[in-house]
DNA sequence: ATCCATTGGGTACACCGTACCCAATGTGGG
DNA sequence: CCCACATTGGGTACGGTGTACCCAATGGAT
């Protein structure tokens, strides 16, 4: 078999998206042009045009191939506030391993692709004990969702992935600091307090208010 | 008095600001460049710069021109929650009117600018007798916040401002028609059910239940 | 061996943000 | 009254972008 595969692996849809995902990840997300993906790829800028149509279809590929790499956890033994728990904290993860996603999704109308329609139905299975009309259900995927990224951004708000420390708060109060917010009496307040010590778990307990509203929700309904 | 005014109004930010907004406004987001707000404005376009340092500068102040064009009602009498609805349907209509505002205000790092911290401090009245934790209040507002974005990001969907229908639910569905949907029949059940009429009031619903979580909390601390 | 569909890529165009520098203008001091 | 000057207006140009269009290379089928 003197099939030499080539003299350069051909290209593909995947490592055209591939490609675009690590300038993403070590340039960032305003790195990623054409051109800069095609050079990564040591081919032309134009031959990506044959494996995609749009840049607008790369982003979405992009999001698509990195919502897949995030597999939810086997959901058995689990109640339905912790495996809402574990669906957010994925997500949670996955936005900080790839800063440019939140971004990317932004760009792009949803939803993206297969992957997300995975982690809907993971999410919808998650949510089926609680007995929700599926509209409904929908509806507190979205939110949880919703939540997810805004807290990523708050996070993400300023320390450009240098510190390790999860605790969000500092960037926000550090945005605040000088502004004439003697006119806001509440708001000086909020920033002048410093985090309280029990806040040691800020991303889970947000979104235990949202589970919680969820919860009482059922309880009032039958 | 022979002054003349001038013979084209001087240029200043807010009308710098304002062509911009008129220019997202009737063309889109992405038709908002230095050069057209510029012809807009009938100026050259590096005068713009006397004014306003870079395009992101002028991005957030379009966010906060059209932020401080929104006032809250007068809350006398009106329960927390009752504010918190008012709170959260203002920015409804907000990002309705200006459907540009869901990429502005993404693209720039928040807070925007006085008129934002206007509405926090709004908030923060309107969930002050509930009692929480200013930070847990903070939270919440963000949590409200993002609820109403990512509901106003469903309704627009793909719906480009035609029709005056609220109901998001057909969109939705439109998206996710053709898809393999076979692998997943949770979504699959959810795309094959039309709305129910109970759900006349899908934007205030979804609300109430992230409202209830609140409501909940507070009486599991006492 | 030949044809042809598929894939790779080079050139070119319209548009973008903005650095840089000069022209016009209105103002305060002599 | 006139001049110096600070402020504002804008033209030119540069490096970047997405992508339309077209031709070259390739490799499998006939």
């Amino acid at each position: 078999m003197s099939r030499r595969p080539r003299a350069t692996e051909p290209l593909t849809r995947e490592r055209v998206v591939s490609a675009a995902i690590e300038v993403a990840d070590d340039r960032g997300y305003e790195a990623v042009s054409m051109r800069r993906v095609a050079e990564h790829l040591g081919s032309g800028t134009m031959s990506l045009y044959r494996h995609i149509a749009d840049k607008n279809e790369l982003v979405s590929a992009m999001v698509d191939q990195v919502t897949g790499r995030y597999t939810y956890p086997d959901p058995e033994g689990m109640d339905w506030r912790e495996r809402m728990h574990a669906f957010a904290r994925t997500d949670w993860r996955m936005f900080l391993d790839h800063p440019w996603m939140l971004a990317a999704t932004a760009s792009v109308t949803p939803p993206f692709g297969t992957q997300s329609f995975a982690a809907m139905e993971w999410a919808l299975e998650a949510l089926e004990s609680v007995g929700l009309e599926p509209h409904a259900a929908a509806q507190v995927i979205m939110t949880v969702n919703n939540y997810v990224q805004g807290s990523v951004r708050v996070v993400l708000g300023e320390a450009d992935h240098d510190t390790e420390t999860d605790d969000p708060g500092v960037n926000w109060q550090r945005r605040l600091r000088d502004i004439d917010l003697d006119q806001f009496p509440r708001l000086r307040e909020l920033v002048r307090l410093p985090l309280p010590q029990t806040d040691r778990n800020w991303f889970a307990d947000g979104l235990d208010v949202i589970l919680d509203g969820v919860q009482n929700h059922r309880s009032t309904d039958r």
